[in-house]
DNA sequence: GCATGCTTTGCTCATATGAGCACTACTAAT
DNA sequence: ATTAGTAGTGCTCATATGAGCAAAGCATGC
């Protein structure tokens, strides 16, 4: 009888358990009622669960794979690690979800208070399309906009601080050129300056995460970045970015470039107190890893199967 | 946020409830490692259940529908009821299903003490062969058997009395006789006038439900009742018989024909302290119904499709 | 500016609950 | 029979918990 009670015991398990767990009534009740113990009760409780006649599910009704996220905090100790189910691979579809998802994320996390940091992406992108409320907080562009489509790192930025009726800090230049030299100019330029001033003050900021290996970040495909600077570092082990920040697979960040690049420091990161990533994707496996390694975020939005990955390797 | 709280805190909500129901903390225990107050912890988790991030399944491992079982039970006041699920509706599967789940009820019900009672039918014959283990209690056999095939009748009594390893008291005459100085005379024999002196000892007994409308019934199908006979007790409005004993739709029983019986009579079947009926599909619900309306029964067993159809109606 | 409700928070105190124990009723072996 | 062993039961007492409340934030109105 350990393994299975008789049908009339489960049937009276089941009573006792529909009473407690779906009426809330307490075990001294249903012992009043039933003319049990309450002693009795709570050992048919037990054994309702451990027989498995009740079982408790914990799932989000909203696609959220709670059991995921927990696992993903607690090995990588984020404060925040969102982590859903989407149904397709497509990177498209993906870059929906996470977007919409960060964005409800924002929504939660953001006050009047908070200083909002963006860099761009599709990622971002796809969560800018799908915010439609937002506190009244500051937002900063951290990053110049990389690719040959910069209106999308913009768009962003015009669309964000729409929502939160606010006049954003930005930033009209590449993120990076081809010279310090050509560097030192942009960041002399008043507005520029003036958007790098509000990075410290930044309260909570998103990224999306490009890849190096393989290649699929919009940082490589910069006119600027040419083959040789590339292959050297490359070689030097960078296999993804963050914002202009270059991180290896043991998420040490290489400084190689930082002069040629209009965008937040790795130190001006890490003393911005939640820095949340939103990526996701089998291409971005290795790079995710690699900026959870380096220890600059506090917070990941991410696909189920990435998840999986991530927590899998 | 009253629908939905935000992906955040679904993890936070996720996280706590994982703790407590999944890995039994308190909440006391849950607030001293996340640095929130027993309140807090108490409310999320109240959110947790009202939010839908927790569910709690009440269902049988075993095939058994708590839920249908519950209901019965309360409906028509039994104290054992127990809906099994059949995928089929085919008689042989939902005799098999009954019979093996109402031999577990029984090995359940039954102690050293116990006198067991038994009618014949096909459902009792499934029972007998799928017991494989009982107390050492007595076997009474409460009912003649009825139609041409009387072997299964003593069959069952002789396979639930070895199983029992005790002797069965059994009873050698069809059901019903011609008349009623036949029913005496058979009565008058030692060996049945022994087996009803047992009768008022026996404490558990299960039966099966025949149905006259539509007919499918082994007692109607008896050569001693002929056209005439059924046709009287049709008009009379018997739907069901359980044992010998007649019943309406009503539950009112109808006698017309008890001393032409060689079986329990209603006021013995009331003097049994447990009594369960074994019956399922549909052609048997009208009758099922009518038994329970005569509360001759303390106990169910049937099929799920069953159990819907005497609850919906 | 200041009232005004409304939500959120942590408190008190009565109540519900769990852990462990002693007691009974069987079982099974000597 | 006697004896130990093994559920099963209901107890005591320390602990966990819920209901209801008061204070604190917080937006909104005038």
């Amino acid at each position: 009888m350990a393994q299975a009670p008789g049908p009339g015991k489960q049937v009276q398990i089941a009573h006792i358990a529909t009473q407690h767990y779906l009426q809330n009534k307490t075990r001294i009740e249903i012992a009043n009622e039933t003319g049990l113990s309450r002693f009795k009760v709570g050992r048919l409780l037990d054994e309702a669960v451990s027989s498995g006649i009740v079982k408790i599910h914990i799932a989000s009704p909203s696609g959220v794979r709670l059991d995921l996220s927990v696992q993903l905090r607690e090995r990588f100790g984020l404060e925040h690690a969102v982590v859903v189910d989407v149904p397709s691979d497509a990177d498209e579809v993906i870059q929906a979800k996470l977007g919409s998802t960060a964005g409800d994320l924002l929504r939660e996390l953001l006050t009047d208070e908070d200083v909002l940091g963006l860099t761009s992406g599709r990622t971002l992108n796809a969560m800018a399309r799908s915010l439609n409320e937002l506190p009244k907080c500051g937002v900063v562009q951290l990053a110049g906009v990389a690719g040959p489509i910069q209106e999308t790192g913009l768009e962003i930025m015009r669309r964000v601080s729409a929502i939160a009726g606010v006049r954003p800090w930005t930033i009209y230049s590449p993120l990076v050129v081809s010279d310090a030299q050509a560097a030192v100019g942009i960041r002399r330029q008043p507005d520029t300056r003036q958007t790098f001033e509000q990075f410290s003050k930044v309260t909570v900021a998103v990224g999306s995460v490009g890849s190096w290996k393989p290649e699929n970040s919009q940082m490589v495909k910069n006119r600027a970045l040419d083959p040789a600077d590339r292959e050297k570092l490359l070689e030097r082990g960078v296999v993804a970015e963050f914002g202009a920040t270059l991180v290896t697979d043991t998420g040490s960040v290489i400084h190689d470039i930082d002069d040629r690049c209009i965008a937040i420091s790795e130190a001006q990161w890490r003393a911005i107190p939640t820095v949340i990533a939103v990526a996701g994707g089998p291409t971005k496996t290795r790079a995710i890893r690699a900026v959870l390694a380096s220890g600059i975020l506090k917070g990941l939005v991410t696909d189920a199967a990435t998840a999986e990955r991530l927590l899998g390797g």
